[in-house]
DNA sequence: CTGAAAGCGCTTACAG
DNA sequence: CTGAAAGCGCTTACAG
């Protein structure tokens, strides 16, 4: 039962060990037909590479690290890790890189685990995804010297390399088209406000609706959850002045909002325009089926992979932008009814 | 730049390496004090162990393996994955084992993983879900010999142990609830049907229809996806008889039937009754909130991990049976409108 | 182009 | 209770 090693690979070869292993590396140093020789044998026992070995000689551990910080119930019901993992992996896996995943409870136990995984060279480099404004893990990842991509947008990436989209442009042109239907009254309601993409989303919401002349706009913080997003869209639709529209920062706060317009006798589009971020298959189910902002979150994970393989391959790397979320117009918003009053 | 080793800490503690490991491991052989001395100065030296040299000496990796076998899409839209990454890392992280996953195209190419985990030593042990009729991952890992634990019914596991819970039971208890509401008509929408757990639910569900003489029962094979029980279930509605009440097999599922109930005219719960199975937020996001057979999956993952740890540890593990799932009444069941005719 | 040897940082029998 | 040494399976300068 004893698995076969290089050792195993060189006496039947009739080679030293390192001839094997430049072989079997695909490095320069043996001759091709010894290469072919080596190759097949190795083929033949079943020869595959004992990671520990290798890391240990090579100080390379084949493996990246992805921090969980989010509690249980929020990572469930959240699709974005789960096809930021699959996408990750698809492009890790190719090079036999494993993907670590660890849930930490907070940024401080993030830090930690960042140290951690660096003195254990447990991985070759790190993804860190939900930047928060002045994000503490980013000066601690820069002096680490840990190979890192984030997933997020480049101002407050620091030294880092973000892997990105146009987040401000492609809310610009949502209420551009909630706009162009003849809306006056939008709202926002938002994912947790200390993120550093939900200021920039806060940003553009403002600006646009500036230079459109939206005086009643407003931007509303909540957290992801769709018990946050019930209670503040019913407290925004018993207001004297309801919007007419809504741009909810995530799939699952839409369909709570849906809901809860539901409930109260509004419908959606006529009375309410529903707008979703992220685009689940959750959008579809529901019915009316909700306008949302699409992204391939698969891809930007595969993008994310590509960048952080070739910074521990020692290139240098440069912010990545990915294709900028577009809207996939579907039942959840029409002209207002009434005409605004505004 | 370089990180401290234990050569550092024996030269500093003025012992042998080996005295260090042991003292650093809480082994016998070396004296109290000695120990103290050489724990304080690895605290102060910042050491922590280089998981490479640990696995290529202990042959311990510290790592345990879960494959996903699913496309990306489905990851992202099923809670299951994210609770049950959840559950097993609360565990594993406390032995600072770290849990890699790794996605596969489907179980041929799963069996080949295991058999590379193995033979890298990657992982010390792996946990299966989704577990088929007759699943062949079953004898290669036992095979393997590799430590494993099936999230699923015992009923398949082979020599394995599993963690499961009562499915057949929480059915039972859920069509019972039906007919005490006056149901007779009673559809189930199923998952996968190759997968095991819904071989034992389907059982299960004819039993209990015979049992309490529902002969209009039926069972509808679908997948899990919102899209199949949006076709199935507005082919049911549209039948000369169609049911009263209808169990979905997960919660998308539930809420795609929901959609096309709406939009079909069919009040719920007063013409039709829905069930989900698996109660994620979504389960009360949506309008009514829906009627679920609840579990607590992060708790299945961390109890997995132990007994993954266990069998790792070297004890001989046996097959652990969680809670059972609970039916959590909401909006979306009622008694049937009409009197049933049958 | 090839071989012999040192070394990565630990663990663990084996002597004292 | 403690120390010196071998070994885990690789990689990589360093000589030939």
């Amino acid at each position: 039962m004893k698995r076969p090693t290089i050792a195993d690979i060189a006496k039947r070869a009739g080679v030293s060990k390192g001839a094997v292993s430049y072989a079997l590396n695909g490095h320069a140093g043996v001759s091709d037909s010894t290469r072919q020789r080596i190759l097949a044998i190795a083929e033949e026992i079943g020869w595959s590479p004992n990671t520990a070995a290798r890391a240990l000689s090579g100080s390379v551990a084949y493996a990246v690290g992805l921090p969980l910080c989010r509690p249980a119930r929020t990572l469930g019901s959240e699709p974005f890790f789960m096809e930021l993992v699959s996408g990750l992996e698809s492009e890790l896996s190719t090079q036999s890189y494993a993907l670590t995943m660890q849930v930490v409870a907070d940024v401080k136990a993030e830090i930690a685990l960042y140290r951690r995984w660096w003195a254990e060279r447990r991985v070759d480099g790190v993804i860190l995804v939900d930047l928060h404004v002045d994000d503490p893990r980013v000066p601690v990842v820069e002096e680490l010297r840990l190979p890192a991509v984030v997933v997020g947008d480049p101002r407050g990436v620091g030294g880092l390399a973000g892997v990105w989209s146009d987040d401000a442009g492609a809310l610009a042109e949502t209420v551009e088209y909630l706009v162009a239907l003849g809306h006056h009254r939008i709202a926002r309601v938002t994912g947790l406000p200390d993120l550093l993409h939900t200021r920039i989303r806060d940003d553009a919401f403002t600006d646009i609706c500036r230079r459109r002349g939206l005086v009643e706009a407003t931007i509303h913080p909540a957290d992801y959850t769709g018990e946050e997003s019930s209670r503040i869209t019913r407290r925004m639709l018993s207001s004297r002045c309801r919007p007419t529209a809504v741009v909810y920062d995530n799939d699952i706060m839409a369909v709570a909002g849906l809901a809860v317009a539901q409930e109260m006798g509004i419908r959606v589009p006529t009375d309410l325009s529903i707008i979703a971020w992220d685009d689940s298959s959750l959008c579809q189910l529901v019915h009316p089926s909700l306008t949302a902002v699409s992204r391939d979150i698969a891809r930007y994970g595969a993008h994310a992979a590509q960048q952080l393989l070739a910074a521990i391959a020692g290139h240098r790397i440069e912010n990545f932008q990915d294709v900028t979320p577009r809207l996939t117009p579907r039942g959840s918003t029409a002209p207002p009814h009434q005409k605004d009053d505004s």
